[in-house]
DNA sequence: TTTACTGCAAACTGTTTGCAGTAAA
DNA sequence: TTTACTGCAAACAGTTTGCAGTAAA
């Protein structure tokens, strides 16, 4: 039995096939970033016969188990990533859609100070760089 | 006739009354962060009979005209500010929704730095610090 | 066997668009 | 008078939900 399916009971969910089926894939998919269409997409390419709603729900779950994060890079849809550890930011190339992380010690520390400054705490904040390449 | 009615016709837009009422809006909100629903409900309080439809086209006008800005705080509905001549990031109070805006050097510096290490030039850029009342 | 999970279709939310009528220039 | 603009209703994309059947424990 593979890791992840220990993860699935830790966070109280049946082991099922669109379920390992899902988490694999962020595993093996490159930069990991995915959508709910992207998986979709590919679970039909495989011949997996996984409904979107089904998708949507099992995203929603392991959001809510820290399994995965949801981000909003832009308006019309959501992009999903394995929960890390380590916090980090991202740079979204818009040539291309690739998504590339970061972290940066001085701006996270900055974050902090400019919250407390207005006598706030940060709950949590979000920061992307559209980039291009250089011209 | 008002300043606005200038920024209009600078824009190639007529002067009708959604977009002056829209416009004078945004002036006169405090804090200037509104979303599409936002405008529609406050139009229709004060009696103009001005469509959804139309507050979204206004908006999108506005929009390409650089007389506003939209922003995703989140991933349902988009909230629009006037544009400022100097940029600047937002801190959201989860807790009352208000919106705080903020500009810091340090910031904007560390972002083209790591833009430029990674061999990309910025963009675009958004930050959004998700704050609550320290406790 | 029990209960959680799934696929499907229908519902929903925020936003966009076609069209015939209306008003700004 | 011409052409842009508007309101309405219908269309749309992404996401959620109700339900009857299916599979994990």
């Amino acid at each position: 039995m593979a890791i992840q399916n220990h993860e699935l009971k830790k966070a109280g969910l049946k082991v099922t096939l669109p379920r390992v089926k899902i988490l694999q894939m962020f595993e093996l998919t490159d930069g990991g970033h995915l959508s709910a269409e992207d998986i979709y997409k590919a679970l039909q390419d495989s011949g997996e016969d996984v409904g979107l709603a089904t998708v949507y729900r099992v995203l929603t779950q392991f959001e809510a188990a820290n399994l995965i994060r949801k981000h909003n890079f832009d308006g019309n849809h959501a992009i999903y990533e394995l929960a890390s550890e380590e916090h980090h930011d991202h740079m979204v190339n818009v040539q291309t859609g690739d998504v590339i992380e970061f972290v940066d010690p001085v701006i996270e520390e900055r974050q902090h100070q400019i919250a407390a400054e207005h006598g706030y705490e940060i709950v949590e904040h979000s920061l992307v760089l559209y980039v291009k390449a250089k011209s």
